[in-house]
DNA sequence: TCTGGGGTCCTAGGACCC
DNA sequence: TCTGGGGTCCTAGGACCC
């Protein structure tokens, strides 16, 4: 391997690659009417946070994490869509592959984040070294996936993992950083102390409190400082950060250590019958996930969250590991009896950890071993009410897993949905949400721009048409059905290349901020490209 | 008009064992 | 009988990240 100085490399050969605005450039990929315009997705009901705003409803001041309904009143005309990982995550696979075709050493942040080790792959072989290579085979992969996907990414290099996404973080949108090896100490200087991973508005605070604000002030207060402001762990890491020290490797992806769902309700919950039912079907989901990782685990932790947004938890170990559902619901409802909700809650969430790679014989085989154990031991005082060794109830209850529940308690499973539902239960292919993929007998596939009152707004086109034109149903129209979203692939890439400007070599200057975009429609006919959402006026 | 959902890591106190 | 220390596991909460 190449030398290191103060944990950065000799040569920038650690890269980050952050996809620019991914949930909402996928939908302006998918969705020719919003290119260009604002387009926000997230959570649409009244409780719903911001994922991903497009650059152009930035503008307006929306950013992730931001109340939907705020967002709302900043940019009332920009388009709000909700999530639909699985076409992110199709395309985010994409994306990873080429990384992986620049080194074996992939490490994934999340779906449109991850770094690159250069030096373990052959990228680097072949092109010229130093800097100037690793320049290139950044600038070529951000050619690839725009070629792959239409979408833009921003690259960042450095000799270390930090200092590689503050690049990509410069870099953005769709451009290449690279920070010179030997250059970073006064390049960190004037930044704030939240530019370094680590340093939320908590650790910034304490930090501003002892008249600190930048990372340049971080090196003169020197490390007992930070040690007695922070603490050992946080003070040491935050230290060497401020100093461009960071020897964390790239790792390939590892295994989860936890899984869990949770729920936010439209309205707070009172009923205790309802709350234990919310429970059950939140450990549901959480073992289907459990299971579909072919996992289990051994600490069952519940959420609460109550109306003035306190939150605490409950956790229970088992035994041993379990991915039985009946085993975690029980468990969890025994975790809610202690939890007072009397007051109302916001939030329930399911979760189990202490996660092992057992399958379903592991498990069984090591029932048995704790069986003949406990014999051994003479401890055959009866069952042991429920917490029970995990193990042994998993072989003497067999496969009394999602096959055997109740027909309710599935179905239960499926709307996946925190939306309160007073009255019938919308069946789940009448309900439409903005941004999702639909197709109707005569008119062809489009995607739904709103819904309410018995209506929904349909705009007709696809990632490879021009804009399409908006036709209204009725809610139960039976010619219109839920479709499957279209992958990006290169082909609509081919097409989006030819709209959008040519591919930038180094950023673009950002265009004089157009204010107020109006939603005016490009052609044929008159839409708007607000998703009404339920509300009409 | 308040504040999503999925994770990771760290700290601290108490129980328990040696 | 009293004192005490170390190590590990469990529980709860909090900060942080995308």
């Amino acid at each position: 391997m190449c030398g290191t100085i103060n944990g950065v490399r000799a040569s920038p050969t650690i890269l980050h690659l952050d996809m620019d605005a991914f949930f909402a450039a996928v939908e302006q990929a998918s969705k020719p009417s919003l290119r260009g315009k604002p387009v926000v997705v997230g959570g649409l009901g009244p409780r719903g946070v911001v994922s991903t705003a497009s650059y152009e409803a930035r503008r307006f001041g929306v950013h992730s994490a931001m109340p939907t309904a705020q967002a709302r009143r900043l940019a009332p005309n920009a388009a709000y869509l909700g999530s639909r990982f699985g076409l992110y995550r199709a395309v985010s696979e994409v994306v990873m592959e080429l990384l992986h075709e620049l080194s074996p050493l992939v490490e994934p942040l999340s779906l449109d984040e991850a770094f690159v080790d250069l030096e373990a792959g052959e990228a680097l072989k072949g092109a010229q070294s130093g800097a100037e290579g690793a320049r290139q085979v950044g600038e070529r992969l951000r050619r690839d996936i725009r070629a792959a996907t239409g979408l833009t990414g921003s690259v960042g290099l450095a000799g270390s993992k930090m200092l590689a996404k503050i690049a990509s973080e410069q870099a953005k949108p769709d451009g290449l950083v690279l920070i010179p090896v030997g250059t970073e100490r006064g390049m960190l200087a004037p930044l704030s102390v939240r530019t370094l991973p680590g340093v939320g508005p908590a650790t910034a605070e304490v930090l501003r409190k002892a008249g600190i604000t930048t990372v340049g002030e971080i090196v003169e207060a020197g490390e007992d400082e930070l040690l007695r402001l922070l603490g050992k762990a946080h003070g040491t890491s935050v230290h060497a950060m401020a100093h461009g020290i960071d020897d964390r490797p790239v790792v390939a992806e590892r295994d989860a250590k936890s899984v869990s769902v949770e729920d936010t309700y439209d309205v707070d919950l009172t009923d205790r019958t309802r709350v234990r039912l919310e429970v059950e079907r939140l450990a549901e989901r959480c073992v289907t996930r459990l299971r579909a990782a072919g996992r289990s685990g051994r600490t069952v932790v519940i959420k609460v969250r109550s109306y003035d947004f306190s939150t605490l938890t409950r956790s229970e170990t088992l035994r041993g590991p379990t991915d039985d559902p009946g085993v975690v619901r029980e468990a969890a409802l025994r975790l809610l009896d202690g939890v007072d909700t009397t007051a109302g809650v916001r939030l329930l969430g399911v979760g189990v950890s202490g996660l092992a790679d057992f399958t379903q014989e592991d498990l069984f085989a090591q029932a048995q071993a704790a069986l003949s154990e406990e014999r051994a031991e003479g401890r055959t005082e009866g069952r042991t009410e429920g917490v029970g060794p995990a193990g042994a109830e998993e072989a003497e209850e067999g496969h009394s897993g999602a096959e055997g529940q109740p027909r309710a308690a599935r179905a239960a499973l499926e709307p996946a949905s925190a939306v309160e539902e007073p009255g019938a239960a919308v069946p789940a292919d009448r309900r439409w949400i903005p941004g999702q993929d639909v197709c109707h007998s005569v008119y062809g596939r489009g995607w739904v721009q709103g819904s309410g009152v018995g209506k929904v707004t349909v705009r007709f086109e696809e990632p490879d048409t021009p804009p399409g034109r908006v036709r209204t149903f009725s809610v139960d129209d039976p010619d219109l059905l839920p479709a499957e979203p279209r992958m990006l692939d290169a082909d609509v890439a081919a097409v989006l290349a030819a709209q959008l400007p040519a591919p930038a070599q180094s950023p673009v200057p950002a265009q004089s901020p157009a204010p107020a975009i109006r939603p005016k429609s490009r052609s044929g006919g008159g839409g708007v490209s607000s998703s009404a959402g339920t509300s009409s006026p």
